[in-house]
RNA sequence: GGGCGCGUAGCUCAGUUGGCUAGAGCGCUGCCCUUACAAGGCAGAUGUCGGGGGUUCGAGUCCCUCCGCGCCCACCA
């Protein structure tokens, strides 16, 4: 026994997958494989920005998929010898948390109610303690709200770290973070005031999409377009002439949104649509109300659209905002932040004289919903509605959470420049999505689209409770009244503040709200403007430059498809603005699972595919398996059968691995590996390693898996049934027993080592449990901590042959056939076997024809190449022994 | 309406810069209890590569066009 030696294997009689999860799990976490080194310099880091998912309790099929995929990568950089910083976060500020906490405990935010310090919510998991449902929600402060939101989500976040803990991913969970904890609070402030301070960052009076359901401005990048019913109704506005009088003709326009004709500003018709261009520059009055609005033109008039002229709204549609911004129209804002029509009658309304007046009261105060009727039946009554509704499908704009349709409102919000309003600074941003690397490539177009479609800038503020608070105060004048062009910060020390309870800079706390004082700005941030700063959270920027230093900018991006117009081009802008650099430097984007529950929804008899099911009944790396046979980026349909191939390649490791180290497989010199057949097969290793660690390096996990699936494959069912006599020791002269074992013996037992350590170590990265258990039999320490198995590692030597290999496997296939065909056992005797082949595969044949022989229980192997012309095929006739 | 992607065996998918009779797994059929593995092994059958044109010595691969599917974006009159 050699020195470096190791001591002799530990495998179990009946190897197993059960288990293997929970008892590696603690494994790794108590010797710290997976710690990050920090005295790594940068080159020598992998860095990942792992997007951190919402916290739900729930772990869903497609976030198993990417992360598992991303893990993959992960371990593989860290075999071929990065350092890889890769932490994990939980996304647990925001509208998703708000909302559970209100249905958890039965409560709502009223920010106008002041903390109580002995509330106690009606319940918990939406039940009162008696186990009734809470059917109304209890107001409570927003310190009070804020407080069971953190009491919730930290609750759920020990289960959440268990149930991911779960698919084995690689990550260093010493480093987790929350998006709504202080440090994380404080970055997003602290980029921020840096946005301020720059320009970057900016408040404004202007039209806004608001959620009337969540009282709430939402950005452009939340929307989403549904098809709601609608109707077409045609509306009758009059002309005038010269004098401003009636002049009994009328112009007929469609609208869908009646209810919103007091918010008449102007007509518009396309410029080049000869029946309306007379109109041009005149005045009509509106139906019902008699208000005067001018006719003008505008090229986003659709001549075939309706009548070809539309009423411009204050707002009615994005349309509308766009025409009054360039046409420089008034301002007639009838829909408050209730989603219902102003109460007090509008001033252009009154000045149209009594029956305007009289019109309005019975609209005013009504929701959308209601107004339309009540409009519907003034114009019928007056006869300017023309012919019955027309009923349509059409698109409108839904927040994406929402379940109403959104209004616009003109309200103060603050907004990231982001490049919608400014051609300039858009190119900066579309030459970022240049400059980043993206898996796959074509991914990108995706970025590009999203750039060249902005049309405004990013809305950050949000009339939200639970988020990163605007750290500004604004000073309140004379008359007690905020003045907002008086922005007061604060200091960056004093990170994170709240404005509505911390007091600026300069200030006391009995000035809040008095003239002269202070006052704090009351809105949150947009959760994406924290969240597009997970590079800094996680890397520690501003609060550990060491690793900033050490991490950043990250090395790689892995996300869904779904976000990158959001969450990815978020993070780009603020990187940008804040570091003037790429978050990442390279994204890769994993495709959709195809859901197979929406497929097959007329089946849909129970069974509710979940990933903790799927976990438990196959095991992880056979869910693993699956994940990770999906190419990048591209969609997979769910599919149970991958599943449970996986769960028997894992088994099959286990068993090939128990047969090679029980028949002796053993460290010794590689010089000693000096038969032909098992310096083949090394030499097909090679280039299986050399083909997955090219596949890794292009980030494609998917092909590395497949190379050494196949090879795995080979493996067992050809090399190991040629080799098995010769590791045996059947054919030794010898007597069986490592100091007189003969060379051919040694040769194969080596081999069988050599090719386990590489096997073990090329699927590490997929099946991180099964092959660390088959690791821990012979090897010290981790698989995981191993080094990848290319460049200075392959110490096996790789000038052999493969065609004995190929040759000797298409011979045991043969004669395998042979016997498939008579139907008999694979352990019966063959007479003979003639191989009539070219010289140089009879030669390579001639190499292995003992295991041949053995493998195929062969009483007369004849080979021969006399009889063999040039370009014909193997030939190999097998006759079996007459006695069978 | 615009963009991106996809359409290869019954199913899920590979097919790298155009190159030897188009591949894998599942499923299917047959056989084998072989002492690593019967929740296994071995073997077998299966394809107008969505349709139609074109370039080429040669096209699943490149170009054009049509059909179908998915996703994203788009101004709700």
């Amino acid at each position: 026994m050699s020195a470096d030696r190791a001591e002799a294997p530990q495998v179990p009689e009946k190897p197993s997958l059960e288990g293997l999860e929970t008892k590696w799990d603690a494994a790794w976490t108590a010797s710290g494989v997976y710690t990050f080194d920090r005295s790594a310099t940068r080159d020598q880091v992998f860095s990942i920005d792992t997007p951190p998912p919402t916290v739900s309790g729930n772990l869903h099929m497609g976030s198993v998929f990417g992360y598992v995929q991303t893990d993959a990568v992960a371990r593989y950089q860290r075999m071929a010898g990065r350092d890889v910083f890769y932490p994990m976060g939980w996304d647990d500020n925001g509208l998703p948390t708000e909302r559970r906490a209100q249905n958890y405990f039965g409560v709502h935010c009223d920010p106008t109610l002041p903390y109580d310090p002995d509330f106690t919510p009606p319940g918990t998991e939406g039940k009162t303690p008696d186990g009734k449902k809470i059917k109304r929600t209890e107001p409570c402060s927003r310190r009070n709200f804020v407080e069971l939101c953190i009491e919730l989500i930290t609750a759920d976040e020990v289960v959440f770290e268990e149930t991911w803990r779960r698919i084995g991913l690689s990550v260093d969970w010493s480093l987790l973070y929350q998006t709504i904890s202080d440090d994380a609070r404080a970055t997003s402030q602290r980029a921020f005031l840096g946005n301020l301070s720059r320009g970057e960052a900016y408040q404004a009076e202007a039209p806004t999409l608001w959620d009337v359901t969540f009282a709430t401005a939402v950005a452009q990048a939340e929307l989403e377009d549904r098809d709601r019913p609608g109707a077409y109704h045609r509306l009758a506005f009059h002309r005038t002439d010269a004098s401003g009088a009636p002049s009994g003709d009328d112009v007929f326009i469609e609208t869908t949104r009646p209810e919103l004709l007091a918010a008449c500003v102007a007509l518009v018709a396309h410029p080049e649509d000869e029946r309306y261009a007379p109109l041009f520059g005149s005045t009509v009055t509106t139906p019902v109300f008699g208000v005067a609005v001018p006719v003008v033109a505008h090229e986003l008039a659709e001549p075939d659209k309706g009548s070809g002229i539309a009423m411009v709204c204050t707002f009615g549609d994005t349309t509308d905002v766009t025409w009054w911004r360039e046409l420089e129209l008034p301002t007639r804002a009838i829909i408050g932040r209730n989603g219902r029509l102003r109460t007090e009658t509008p001033g252009w309304i009154t000045a149209a004289g009594p029956d305007a007046v009289a019109a309005y009261e019975t609209l005013a105060g009504k929701t959308v919903f209601s107004a339309k009727e009540q409009m519907v039946e003034l114009l019928g009554a007056r006869g300017e509605l023309v012919g019955e509704p027309k009923p349509i499908s059409h698109p409108v704009k839904f927040y994406e959470k929402g379940d109403k349709p959104l209004e616009i409102v003109t309200s103060r919000q603050w907004y990231f420049r982001n490049g919608g309003r400014d051609p300039e600074l858009r190119e900066v941003f579309a030459r970022r999505g240049t400059e980043l690397a993206w898996v796959p490539e074509h991914m990108r177009h995706r970025y590009q689209h999203w750039v060249d479609g902005l049309n405004g800038d990013w809305l950050v503020s949000r009339q939200r409770f639970f988020g990163v608070p605007i750290p500004v105060w604004y000073g309140v004048d004379d008359d007690g009244e905020p003045d907002h062009d008086t922005v007061i910060t604060p200091d960056e020390s004093a990170l994170p503040v709240d404005p509505s309870s911390d007091t600026p800079p300069g200030f006391e706390a009995s000035q809040r709200g008095v003239p002269g004082g202070f006052i704090g700005e009351a809105d949150v941030l947009d959760t994406w403007a924290t969240s597009s700063l997970t590079p800094q959270i996680a890397c520690g920027w501003g609060r550990d430059d060491d690793l900033f230093s050490r991490t950043f900018p990250m090395d790689l991006r892995p996300q869904g498809p779904e976000i990158i117009r959001t969450w990815l081009f978020d993070t780009v802008v603020r990187a940008h603005f804040a570091h003037g650099t790429l978050p990442w430097k390279r994204a890769t984007i994993n495709g959709w699972i195809l859901d197979p529950d929406r497929k097959k929804m007329s089946k849909s008899m129970g069974n509710v595919v979940t990933p903790i099911a799927l976990l438990e009944n196959y095991g992880t790396d056979a869910v693993r398996y699956w994940s990770t046979s999906a190419r990048p980026g591209t969609d997979t349909a769910f599919d149970e059968g991958q599943i449970k191939i996986g769960r028997r390649l894992a088994i099959k490791l286990l068993n090939a691995s128990r047969f090679a180290l029980n028949s002796g497989a053993t460290d010794v010199d590689p010089a000693l590996i000096t038969e032909p057949l098992d310096r083949a097969l090394l030499t097909r290793l090679d280039d299986v390693v050399a083909m997955a660690t090219r596949a890794f390096d292009a980030f494609d996990y998917a092909r590395a898996l497949e190379v050494t699936e196949a090879f795995f494959w080979d493996f067992c069912n050809d090399y190991l049934e040629l080799v098995k006599g010769r590791a045996y020791g059947n054919r030794d002269d010898a007597v069986a027993g490592d100091a007189t074992t003969s060379p051919a013996t040694a040769s194969a037992r080596a081999t069988l080592a050599v090719a386990l350590d590489a096997v073990l170590r090329l699927f590490a990265p997929f099946l991180p449990f099964v092959t660390e258990e088959v690791w821990s039999w012979w090897r010290p320490g981790s698989v995981h901590a191993a080094t990848w198995p290319s460049g200075e590692s392959t110490s096996w030597p790789t000038a052999g042959d493969d065609t004995v290999l190929t040759v000797a496997a298409t011979v045991l296939g043969e004669i395998r056939h042979a016997k498939s065909d008579a139907k008999v056992s694979m352990k019966t005797a063959v007479a003979t076997v003639k191989v009539t082949d070219s010289p140089e595969r009879c030669a390579a044949l001639e190499a292995a024809r003992n295991d041949v022989i053995d493998a195929g229980v062969v009483t007369e192997l004849v080979i021969d190449s006399a009889e063999h012309r040039a370009d014909s095929p193997t030939a190999i006739e097998v006759t079996l022994d007459p006695v069978t």
